[in-house]
DNA sequence: CTAGTATATCTAATATACAAGTTAAAGAAT
DNA sequence: ATTCTTTAACTTGTATATTAGATATACTAG
C-alpha cells in the first residue's frame, strides 16, 4: 500500500486560503457542458423509466460502456447514484440488476406527495404573483393541448412542470426535489397501467382547481385540491401487481423487526 | 477513441436470463463488508458535519487518497455522493470546496420535516402495538439518562433514533429517509448554534407529547405534537448567519426567475 | 508601479489496468 | 442419469495513468 506517502510539497505553492470558495465571482454552470457520467445517468435512467430495462434485467457495466463508447468510469458513477436511489441493485463482484419495485414504497411515495406538495399549494397560494398565476395557467393551456393531440409522453412532461411551477412558486423548491426523487418509483408503476379514457381531462380539471385556489390566495382549498387530486393512484396497485408479478417485490424488510 | 470497438464475444457462455434477480434466494449483506467508497464517505461525511471541514473548506481528492492509503476511485465515489446531497461543491477541472449552507435550504427543511413527521406520527398513532409504545418509552428514558450525563453528543443520536422509530412504527420508513436527506443541513447549523439551557429537557417534554397522544390512538394529537416540536428552531437563523456569515451563501437563485 | 500575458502546476474527468470474488457450464465420479 | 468438483469466463471493486481545463504566480511591456 501506499503507506509511507511522503509529501515533499509541503512548501509548494501558496495556496487559496481556507475557506476561500471557487472564487468569489459567481459561476454560472454552463448547461451544455454536461460531464460523460451525467449523460449516462441520463440515457440509463431514461431505459429504466420506459421499462426498456423492466424490473430484473440485468445490467452489465462494460457492455454500456462499450455500446456508449465511453469507458467504464462514467458508466459506473451512473449506475452508483442509480442505485442510492433505488432504481438498480447492484450485488458486489457479481452482478447489476434493474431494481424491482418495492410495493411498500408506492403508498409511501403518494403519502410522501401529498404531505409535500400539499405545502408547495399552500405556500404558492400565500406567495403567488399575477404573472405567476397566468404562467400556471399557460401550463394549464399546454395540457390542454397535449391532451387533445394525445401525446402522453408530453403531457406527462407537462405535468411535472405544472407542479414544479407550484412549488417554484411557493418558494420551496427544495420540497419539489424531494417529490422527484419519491416520483421514480411511483413514475415506473405508472407505465404498467393501462391508459384510462378521460384520465387526462381529469387532471386537468385537477389541475385547475389548484390554480383557482391559488389565485383565490386560499390556501386551505389549494392544499385540499392537491390531496384531492394526489389520492387517486392508490386503488389498483394490486391488480397491476397482480399483472406483473415479478416486477415487484414484497419488502416486509426484516430488520425492521429486528430494530423495535 | 474506442470507436471501432468489435466484440467477437456475441457468442459466449450462455447469460443469465433475462428478469432473472442476483439468484432466487435472499442475500443478507453482510454489515462488516463495508466497501471502501462507504469507509471514505463516512468519514468525509462526519468531518463535515461536525465542522472539522467548514464550509468554504478546500477539498483535494488526491490528498484525502493519500491521507487514507486509498487511491482516488473511492475517494471520488464518496465526494460524487456528497455533491448529489448538497455538502460539497465541485467545480470541474478546478476544485471541490465544503458548500455553504443555502440559508433558503433552512426553513424549508423544517416545513419539509413539519410536513413529512406529521405524516408518521398520524400514522404511528394509528398502527401502535403495546410494544412498540413501550419501545418509544424506552427511547425516552434513554434520553434522560443521556440528558442527565450532559452527552449532547450521544442525546443527538437518542433524538434521531426517536424520530426514526415513530417513522417504523407508523410503517413509513422511506419517509425517514426523505427527512435524513433534508436534515443535513439542518444538523450542520444547529452545530454553530449554542447550547441553550433547558432545550434538552423541552426536547424530552415534546417527544413525551408526541408518544403520548400515539399511545393515546389520537393521530391529530400525534401530528399537532410533532409540529409543535418542529417549529422551534426557525427564529434564530438570522443571528447565527450574522455570527458566522461566510458560512451561508443567499440563493435567490436566477434560474428561478427565468423559469416563471 | 501597473496591466497584460505566459507558463507551470494544480485540479477533476476519463481511460485503462489489475485484483478479488461469483457463477455457470463442462467434466469426473458415482 | 445424477451429483459433485473443477475451471474458465464474467462480474464489480480498486488502483494507476492519461487528458484537458482552470488558476495563481512569474514575467514582460508600458
Amino acid at each position: 500500500m501506499t503507506e509511507t506517502v511522503q509529501r515533499p510539497k509541503e512548501a509548494r505553492r501558496k495556496k487559496r486560503a481556507p475557506n476561500t470558495p471557487p472564487t468569489a465571482q459567481v459561476r454560472f454552470p454552463v448547461g451544455g457542458a454536461k460531464t460523460l457520467a451525467e449523460v449516462q445517468y441520463q440515457r440509463l435512467l431514461d431505459r429504466i423509466t420506459t421499462m426498456e430495462l423492466p424490473p430484473g434485467a440485468a445490467i452489465s457495466e462494460p457492455d454500456l460502456a462499450s455500446e456508449a463508447g465511453v469507458s467504464r468510469t462514467p458508466v459506473r458513477e451512473a449506475v452508483q447514484r442509480l442505485a442510492r436511489e433505488g432504481l438498480v441493485e447492484v450485488v458486489p463482484k457479481s452482478g447489476t440488476f434493474v431494481a424491482r419495485i418495492p410495493v411498500s414504497a408506492l403508498p409511501e411515495a403518494v403519502i410522501a406527495r401529498r404531505a409535500l406538495e400539499c405545502m408547495t399549494a399552500r405556500a404558492a397560494a400565500q406567495f403567488a404573483t399575477r404573472s405567476q398565476v397566468l404562467s400556471l395557467r399557460a401550463v394549464l393551456e399546454e395540457h390542454s393541448e397535449l391532451a387533445e393531440i394525445g401525446d402522453r409522453e408530453k403531457f406527462h412532461k407537462s405535468d411535472e412542470k405544472f407542479h414544479e411551477l407550484v412549488a417554484t412558486v411557493g418558494r420551496l423548491p427544495g420540497l419539489w426535489r424531494l417529490v422527484q426523487q419519491v416520483k421514480l418509483q411511483l413514475d415506473r408503476f405508472r407505465r404498467l397501467t393501462l391508459p384510462e379514457a378521460g384520465r387526462l381531462q381529469l387532471i386537468i380539471k385537477e389541475h385547475t382547481a389548484v390554480v383557482d385556489a391559488i389565485q383565490a390566495r386560499d390556501p386551505d382549498a389549494a392544499g385540499a385540491a392537491v390531496e384531492k387530486h394526489l389520492s387517486g393512484l392508490q386503488l389498483h396497485i394490486e391488480t397491476v401487481v397482480a399483472a406483473h408479478p415479478d416486477y415487484f417485490i414484497y419488502d416486509a424488510d426484516p430488520t425492521d423487526l429486528l430494530k423495535i
